[in-house]
DNA sequence: GTCTATAACGTGATAGAC
DNA sequence: GTCTATCACGTTATAGAC
């Protein structure tokens, strides 16, 4: 089949979802193994170090954003249907377990961490800006955004409002992130 | 003298430290009382549970806060002059020791807190939130600011974006956090 | 591929001497 | 106010059986 590995798929699904939840200290291989049923040794077997663990997570999500990317580059679809999808993948991961962006989950840990996670991490983030940026640019030319300087700055903040705003969002509610969300929207002119 | 155990407050500066390094779970007794050439039961001494402990930074904190807002609202200082102040605060704590904000901090562990410290953070974002409002709406209607929408939510985002920002600048650089500031300043209609 | 068993260590916390 | 000593527990990780 060249299936692969259902065991291994579970645990960096729960993996996910606990670094997002509790970030990278503040979950153990004991959290993953008994939530699948299976013993903390089983996880060793897929993942000898939890840096192995994190690192295939960075992975993980890089795949999804290459892929909206690439999609992005080559139809030459909207930007300000980028901006939106971006926007809805956010509120919706978001609403559910309230979790933070791996990015927040990693910088917390980061003075910390391994030396290759911490690259792992920075050229995640570095290619995630460029995205952005990608999308701003053509947005602004396009005239379906309006901002002012620089494109790479404006998806700096943008990210920045984002990352902060679903982290401020767990402690004050919801309803933060909806209108952090709105905010940035208005400032880039685009209407409500 | 009536004077505040020496030991007491050096506990709190490390911790302090330490906090805005790694988070409430990423540090340990033991961080703090080796720097200072002290045993663990020490610091158990002056706060019997690490709960205790970050209750006392959050009351400090928010002292902090406190003092600036009540001199803000008494004296009718510039919104831009409270909002620079805020800028240069932000960034001169992220150069000293690559630090992120105590929201961060505490945001990314929240699941995992304690109810009281729970509480205590989150009447505190309330509190700086509330702060910040005043100093858009202030600066709003003498002129200094211009953005469109609640301010309210306009502060929600300028605090999410500089959160966000302090930690990408971790991971990213520290021009990352100026070109931030850069940015919301631009997005309030500033001069840069 | 998953198990049992165990190592080696760090953690928050407490009791009681000084 | 700080010490020594200790507890009970959780952590990552490994060796080796099945």
């Amino acid at each position: 089949m060249g299936r692969i590995s259902d065991t291994r798929e579970q645990i960096m699904d729960r993996a996910a979802q606990l670094l997002m939840s509790r970030g990278f200290n503040g979950f153990s291989y004991r959290d993953i193994s008994s939530h699948l049923g299976v013993k903390n040794a089983a996880i060793h077997y897929h993942f000898p170090a939890k840096t192995d663990l994190a690192l295939a997570l960075v992975d993980e999500y890089r795949r999804i954003l290459r892929k909206g990317t690439s999609e992005f580059m080559a139809y030459g679809g909207s930007a300000l249907e980028q901006l939106e999808g971006f926007f809805i993948f956010t509120t919706k991961q978001c609403h559910v377990g309230r979790c933070i962006c791996p990015f927040g989950a990693f910088s917390v840990d980061y003075n910390e961490l391994p030396d290759d996670l911490r690259d792992a991490t920075q050229s995640f983030m570095e290619e995630s800006i460029k995205w952005l940026t990608r999308v701003m640019e053509v947005g602004r030319t396009e005239g379906e955004f309006s901002f002012t300087g620089d494109p790479r700055v404006k998806a700096v903040t943008v990210l920045a409002a984002l990352q902060g705003a679903r982290q401020m969002a767990r402690i004050h509610g919801i309803e933060l992130l909806n209108d952090v969300v709105a905010q940035v929207r208005q400032d880039l002119g685009l209407a409500t």
